[in-house]
DNA sequence: ATTATCTATAGATCTATAGATAATGC
DNA sequence: ATTATCTATAGATCTATAGATAATGC
């Protein structure tokens, strides 16, 4: 077991807890009980914790979502990924703002990771353009609702099905 | 003329320049010619520039929305409506990035400004749910063509005439 | 007299390195 | 002998306030 990944996990604690500008080098040597200094002896430096948590969001996002498509028969596909990635991405909020906010180091990243995690659009879709524009929505709905924007909060499950009678109007299950 | 508006439009410079992480006190002062400190004779601090900043940004994107659907018949205005979102965002990248970015301090805001600006979503769709989804949709493919998030950015045009489709099947204007 | 500016500075942070000291593995 | 930790510290930032000085308005 590499002390780098015990770091990462210390690192993922306190992102969740703190948002992302809660974390530090110093946040993350408190959450393990050292100093900050004896960070670096595990991992690079800041920048490549964030790599890491970002890798383990897109690595767990990807799992998610094929797992959702592996649950479910053709009809419904759709509205069962939808739920998956709604679902995923409120249980774990700051990670998800980590991974897909702002530019993306893709140089840094394991390669075939990014598209694999995004794979299942393109599946449900069986279209390159479908499957951004569903992401689109996705993602929209995900991060105006992580970030409280919607007026009316209340009736958000109406307004994700909306959005997948609108991409998949054979679908069949919402009301 | 208030000095506040001066020091307000020097901020939205070096916020489209430098980004949200370049606008410090110092940035703002350099751009006018002061030092830092002599800006708090004119604002409260950098919060109040941040405010004023998201307010001059709701209120140019709801004219340029409101504006797209008055030039619009009924037939098309979902077209029209998304054309105009992405076109003020792609014209404005960190200005629509500090309005639409993290939790709001709606406290501070203008009363009202922020659902007139959303009002157009409304319009066209006529409905509380599809306009959220609609709005969820444009955020997300706008944010995410930003930050660069598309692996194939060539066929954008071709993702947001698909989403426009599966939001207003009636609508004509696309190929 | 009032207002805008300046310099100086307090008080918080950050990331990261250097070099010393303690703990561990052979 | 090697590895993990520590303290101390360099070197950058930030926001914001205090009090002095220069410019302006009556």
């Amino acid at each position: 077991m590499s002390r780098a990944d015990d770091v990462v996990a210390a690192a993922r604690l306190v992102l969740e807890r703190d948002g992302a500008g809660g974390l530090t080098m110093r946040s993350v040597a408190d959450e393990l009980g050292i100093r900050a200094p004896s960070l670096y002896k595990h991992v690079a430096g800041k920048g490549a914790i964030e790599v890491m948590l970002i890798e383990a969001a897109l690595r767990e996002m990807g799992e998610s979502l094929h797992a959702a498509l592996r649950r479910t028969g053709r009809d419904g596909a759709v509205v069962a990924l939808l739920l998956a990635y709604r679902c995923h991405a409120l249980a774990h909020p700051n990670l998800y703002r980590l991974a897909t906010a702002g530019p993306l180091a893709r140089g840094e990243l394991e390669p075939g990771l990014e598209a694999w995690a995004g794979e299942p659009f393109l599946l449900v879709t069986g279209d390159a353009n479908r499957a951004q524009a569903l992401w689109a929505f996705a993602h929209g709905m995900v991060i105006l609702e992580l970030d409280d924007r919607f007026p009316d909060p209340s009736e958000l499950d109406r307004t994700w099905a909306r959005g997948a009678a609108a991409f998949a109007p054979g679908d069949a299950a919402w009301a």
